[in-house]
DNA sequence: CAGAATCCAACGTGATACTG
DNA sequence: CAGTATCACGTTGGATTCTG
């Protein structure tokens, strides 16, 4: 269990959701592999402006999470399939109501 | 607007949300708030081990976001209750999931 | 009581360049 | 293609002390 998430659990409960899924990019990356699993390139543009080196560190922490799986197919050139575990999968409606939940923010609080 | 939540709408609504809500403590605060308003010892007493410096600044930046409202009672010794705003109520359901998520994980990830 | 001031360590995030 | 190496930096969170 990672550090963050374990402090988290001296705390409360939904700290350690946060914990979990609080780090940026994390749930746009759930919410991209919902439909299926993503090549790291394909999970890079579909996420947004983020670096390769970001990217490849958040998807450690949620694969250390039980959230990810990362399949390594050992070809040439290499492909790298991530997709979401059982686990990950029940983050579904959260991802959902957090997707909500921020345009419906937006649409009351329009970037100025 | 704070600025972490204008960057984040470029990304996805999602990330929007967790600008708003991803900070360490806030959803807790946001979980206490649900019963009513709370003084600010009350609250820092029932969010846990967190510095009032800290807890401050959270508590000023949900303001910020139109979560939390801020009312202060100009009497001695001073009094400052803090509850949340409409839109902050909003945020209901989404704890009830984070607190539901967070359990279930530490139920299948035990504390090592 | 409800913080503000000051200071600081750690972390999270990022740009750029390079590689098996 | 899917990263890693290196470097850099702003923000976050925190300890401690002090005050109207």
């Amino acid at each position: 269990m990672r550090e963050s998430v374990r402090r988290a659990t001296q705390v409360c409960p939904v700290e350690v959701a946060i914990a979990v899924v609080g780090g940026a990019w994390k749930m746009t990356v759930v919410k991209q592999l919902r439909d299926g699993p993503l090549r790291f390139g394909e999970l890079t543009r579909a996420v947004g402006p983020v670096t390769p080196r970001v990217l490849t560190r958040q998807l450690r922490e949620l694969e250390a999470d039980g959230v990810v799986h990362r399949e390594v197919y050992p070809q040439v050139p290499p492909r790298v399939e991530y997709s979401l575990t059982p686990l990950g999968q029940t983050l579904g409606s959260l991802v959902e109501s957090l997707d909500a939940w921020g345009a419906d923010y937006l649409a009351q609080a329009p970037v100025r």
